[in-house]
DNA sequence: AGTCAACTCGAAAACGATTTCGTGTTAAAA
DNA sequence: TTTTAACACGAAATCGTTTTCGAGTTGACT
């Protein structure tokens, strides 16, 4: 193991000083050819490369990003995390994750554990508990202690900082249009209970499609499943309460989920009780992953560009965090970006 | 924007010295009841928190674990994210990520961007390219240069450091084994390419089951792909590699496939084909993941504990950067975690 | 009254790097 | 010969924290 080069090691090795050092690294001109010729080359010897966590703490700036996401084992935030990734290093920032499992306690725990000068920023999506919970003071906290934060998808308004989102609203019209258009009459809507924003968003659109166009709307149509109970682990309650669903709800040809996963449980369900999809039944989801992709038969849905959302959102970041360090105050920014439909073989059209 | 606390700011604002503020703070017993409480109270108030930075220059050491992966949009990939974040929370630390994106180069760049002490020590899976180069001088240099690595998966032996695998040969085994169980009689592998050192192992394994079972084997019931070229994005080029495939070998009527990717891509031109699974043709894959589970039909995988791959990774990294900052030195581990196979629908028994 | 221990607290070094501000040497200009 | 500028380098502060050591004050005990 070999002993690991510093400044000050280098310097006494060479007998001069730590500056001087630092200097000849750095090409700088105060310092003659000949001494930057044998520093240079002493330090590529002992493969010298300046400490990260000296620079932080003499620059006050760490280049490390936090990002805290209430899942890790999901499509749609990893490939999140996958633009962010990409941008960050491209900039020169490193990303630490940290997972809320959508827990409050989680997710405070996180950013505290950040938030000590470890990270200049955060990116983060907000975990269920905590919406439910409606208790916010973590986030106005730190960002009052100076630390920026850009929030993706499960975003809060009345907070000062950008947010990157899609227009839940209008991809909700988009869906329950393709399956209008499809040739469904009774549209029905698999969605999370209200707490959570996007999915109630996502029912607002549902519902002011219908009513736009003149569609029949029951309250009997809408399953909103509480999976703050139920998880992706045990999917058995999610399922019995789509047989019961189905059951209530014979007449309905049209099904819109708010997330892949319960397009394909429905799918599952569907099929089981003798639907054919898509001739007696169509399906549309919001969300495109694997599970979407590879669903049988493969399923339509709204695609959201998460690997896009990943760069914006950290390109925001960063512009921030440049600014702030300049003394700059920039007004939130709101970023939408566009979803489209992906037609797969759930829907006829 | 509130000032944010340190000490030496707690210290002139109390006038007192930046040592009797740190020491209060920890309840030193050098420090009086009453300027404690003052102290105390007054760091309360500015929400103080020790600079982590600081700390790590002053430690030597930063809480910090460095998890390099070849993919993050990867269930198997994330499940041992989700085990490795778990434990390190738990332990005090924190996760950064680089990813390489299965290449050589990546690879380094995310190792240098971090082994200028950013982190404490180093869990990683080899890239492709990376396995495929046969150059690993800078997993030596990390090593050499005092930086743990622990690695999983895509391991490399004569190298410093644990690892975590499966026993990707004797998993194997039990996958053919449940195809021959189930009743096939000729048993087809789709597989990567051999420098992709548990693909191989998962080959030999499956070749060495058939010998020893008297079972026939023939260089065309192979399929070794090179995604290199390939990856998750244009699955089309794999796709037409499996229709000529299924046309050399119309006789197989067992498919075992080293990742659920290749197997449900597998099972789709084979149905496409005008095969009946399973009547006609089994499957089984390799790790279990959402693909798997909402296939159609569903996969009988080989599941690979992922998460708890990553607890047990995290805990031989902890380890051994504990045992090393005591100047000990640990003998490399090798951790062999158990498979399982998951029953589902695309084999009979 | 003198000694000594117990209490409180502060000064300073250390971690590794950058940067400002000298300072001494040399060579060119007056 | 003296002034001055260019050149080459070093000392020291700084970032925020911890920790060792020393020092001053107080009280008790001989």
């Amino acid at each position: 193991m070999k002993p690991k080069a510093s400044l000050k090691m280098i310097a006494t090795e060479l007998d001069v000083s730590v500056s001087t050092v630092s200097k000849a690294l750095k090409d700088s001109k105060e310092i003659s050819d000949s001494t930057k010729k044998k520093i240079k080359a002493f330090a590529k010897l002992y493969n010298y490369k300046p400490n990260n966590i000296a620079l932080s703490l003499k620059n006050q700036q760490t280049n490390n990003i936090g990002v805290i996401i209430p899942e890790i084992v999901h499509h749609f935030f990893t490939t999140v995390i996958f633009g962010i990734e990409k941008y960050a290093n491209e900039h020169g920032y490193n990303v630490i994750i940290g997972l809320s499992n959508e827990s409050f306690k989680k997710e405070v725990i996180n950013l505290d554990m950040l938030a000590n000068g470890s990270i200049d920023g955060f990116i983060l999506s907000v975990a269920k508990e905590t919406l439910f919970n409606a208790d916010f003071h973590h986030f106005e906290e730190t960002i009052d202690q100076g630390l920026p934060i850009v929030m993706f998808d499960r975003v809060l308004d009345n907070l000062h900082c950008d947010t990157v989102v899609v227009d839940d609203v209008k991809a909700s019209k988009d869906a329950v249009r393709c399956l209008m258009e499809s040739g469904c009459k009774k549209i029905g809507i698999i969605t999370t209970e209200d707490f959570v924003n996007v999915g109630k968003k996502r029912y607002e659109g549902y519902k002011a499609f219908l009513h736009e166009n003149n569609l029949p709307f029951e309250e009997r149509y809408a399953l909103k499943v509480n999976d703050a109970a139920i998880g992706q682990d045990n999917e058995q309650k999610l399922e019995t309460m789509l047989y019961s669903y189905f059951r209530k709800n014979p007449d309905i040809d049209g099904i819109y989920a708010v997330n892949e996963f319960y397009a394909v449980t429905a799918m599952k369900v569907a099929r089981d009780l003798g639907y054919a999809i898509p001739k007696d039944i169509q399906f549309i989801g919001f969300t495109d992953g694997v599970l979407s992709k590879h669903a049988y038969p493969p399923l339509t849905t709204i695609s959201q560009p998460g690997e896009k959302m990943g760069e914006k959102v950290a390109e925001l970041l960063i512009r921030r965090m440049k600014s702030q360090h300049k003394g700059k105050e920039v007004e939130p920014t709101r970023v939408v970006v566009d979803t489209k439909i992906i037609h797969r073989e759930t829907t006829k059209a």
